[in-house]
DNA sequence: TGAGTTTTTGCAACCTGTTGCAAAATCCTG
DNA sequence: CAGGATTTTGCAACAGGTTGCAAAAACTCA
């Protein structure tokens, strides 16, 4: 049913060499073949199937984009701007969920079956050797938003987590707090310790030890239900960095239905910047992800990677800069 | 480099086709072979090409899953349901979006470079006829949440918009609101039609007649200016229908900004019920779309299709329901 | 055990393109 | 216009599988 190379070639009475190169760049047609092609081409509405020629050139433009955050929304923007970079370089996204059980090995070897050219992994909950799997296959490989220092040799970009916490304990200290807490994300969660660790160092210089206390997840209820316990077992705590945006929010809300207003009794910082951090009943202050860098950077890489499979993995660190709104108080 | 049938075949000591076969459901090996298949295809760690055989059998097991909802934090629910879905059924997604300025026919031609095997279109924003090239193009399709009583004769699976207009209807009535407005998603969207023409139809029945507004999107921002436009225009509104949760969140901000209190000055109900709308500081009213079965209903059209790509498309409606929180002022 | 059935197997052609190579066509220069 | 250099072209093999067909092997049952 669908036209192939030889229907064209047939009907532009050419051979199908000539038909494949007219579409190859950079092959070598005269003109005038190719406008003989080209206009039967058009008449019978073909099109070179992909498949097809990957068999031989090994490219299929698939890009296995494997997430676990299908309850953040900032990864609602993280996908915008991955799908958008990614078509905008002729790679095409092959989705991964793998919040369920699905394991591991199976999507990686669901990928290779699929002859994907790369695979982007974004996620900061996903083990950091999860990444070093696809490396090790020979298949270039970047972990977006999840570096951590101790995480194995491949391809990452992210922000520096230690520099964020620094970054979050500078911001408290500054304002005032002295009694403060650190509500990470979950524990196992690459980032985490990072966070902790440069958000303890800087408070030590201080003089000052952080609360700590992890959610269970990157999510509004896992938030919410931490810090409810939270507020039982250190109600003196007089602001809180917390390990994301929506767990942020979760907190806030558990300290608002226990009647603490927020700034005045309790502060709250958050990380990401996701958009909604900036709606008016939310005015989270927070500490923004360079995301569109981030997400740029990381094609950038995989491009290279498939361009020349001998390139060194590369790791790259971006900045992250405060956003100031409602949710702290302000400098004294 | 990557192991191939042909090594498989050498290894056991059988030919091609036996190899073949073994992974083949249903075809004819005897267990004797199938066992020497298969522990030559694990020592040489073996894995069947899915893009190669697609050549012959013409499937590939992807679906083409478009979207131009990259803002709408329900979306991620949504594409957290599919992904799940399909990949339960063995089906991949290869994500496209539309939000750009990409045009169709473009992200058409390539999902037949690629053969997919079906597609689906979960958007209520693009052109209903949209689907309807990927339908004529012999292509499986199914558009989710995007029905519309005009639309052409696609798969399409959806709440019955009409109705849910209808609901809010009788909702605010019985709230006893008797000045009532509707702020409509984009006004070119295919829902926002018929969820007006259901919302009047109904208001008529009780001699009203409503306000009438468009937001430019499905966001915040664009829920947000509309409303705060309203609002010095037809401030007598004492209740807004709300054509998405995210919209009615920009309003709902607007009329705060504006010092109106909710739901005692002024009420407001929305359309979706996603996650964020039970989150406390939140708490709205609205009226939820059963995302879970529109996708369970659409992946199962899409794999019909494939199966038997002769059956009609079919059109399935499924109800909404209330969600009663705390936007809307209790029952007289 | 042997004839008749049924199942399993391998061969070879095929799916749709790509590409190295040698032949054919075209171009250039004196 | 001849002769050499350059470009274009088609052939045929190949990428990694699938499948129709006929031959081979394994069953059945008298």
């Amino acid at each position: 049913m669908p036209i192939t190379l030889q229907d064209v070639a047939l009907r532009a009475g050419v051979s199908k060499s000539a038909v494949s190169r007219t579409f190859t760049p950079g092959a070598s047609v005269s003109a005038k073949t190719r406008a003989k092609v080209e206009a039967a081409a058009k008449e019978l509405g073909y099109m070179p199937n992909v498949l097809a020629s990957s068999l031989t050139t090994g490219r299929t433009a698939l890009i296995g984009l494997i997430s676990n955050n299908f309850t953040n929304p900032y990864f609602l923007e993280i996908f915008d701007l991955f799908t958008r970079a990614l078509q905008q370089a002729e790679l095409r996204p092959l989705l991964i969920n793998l919040s369920a059980e699905e394991d591991a090995s199976r999507s990686l070897s669901m990928l290779r079956q699929y002859n994907v050219d790369g695979v982007i992994v974004a996620s900061s909950t996903l083990p950091p050797d999860f990444a070093k799997v696809f490396h090790d296959a020979g298949i270039p490989v970047v972990h977006a938003f999840g570096w951590s220092s101790e995480a194995p040799q491949t391809g990452r970009v992210s922000i520096d987590n230690t520099e964020a916490g620094h970054l979050a304990a500078v911001t408290l200290i500054e304002r005032g707090y002295r009694q403060v807490g650190f509500l990470g994300g979950p524990q196992n969660a690459a980032t985490t310790a990072d966070r902790l660790r440069g958000f303890q160092t800087e408070l030590q210089t201080h003089g000052l030890a952080p609360e700590v206390e992890f959610a269970t997840a990157y999510s509004y209820e896992a938030g919410r239900v931490a810090m409810t316990r939270a507020l039982d077992s250190v109600p003196e705590v007089e602001a809180w960095f917390c390990g994301d945006d929506v767990i942020a929010i979760g907190a806030m809300d558990a300290a608002t239905a226990l009647g603490r207003r927020i700034p005045s009794d309790i502060g709250f910082i958050g990380l990401n910047d996701m958009n909604m951090a900036g709606w008016d009943r939310i005015a989270l202050t927070t500490i923004r992800q360079p995301a569109q860098q981030i997400v740029a950077t990381s094609v950038d890489l995989i491009r290279q990677g498939i361009a020349d499979p001998a390139t060194e993995p590369q790791m790259v660190l971006l900045p992250c800069t405060l956003i100031d709104r409602k949710t702290l108080r302000a400098k004294p």
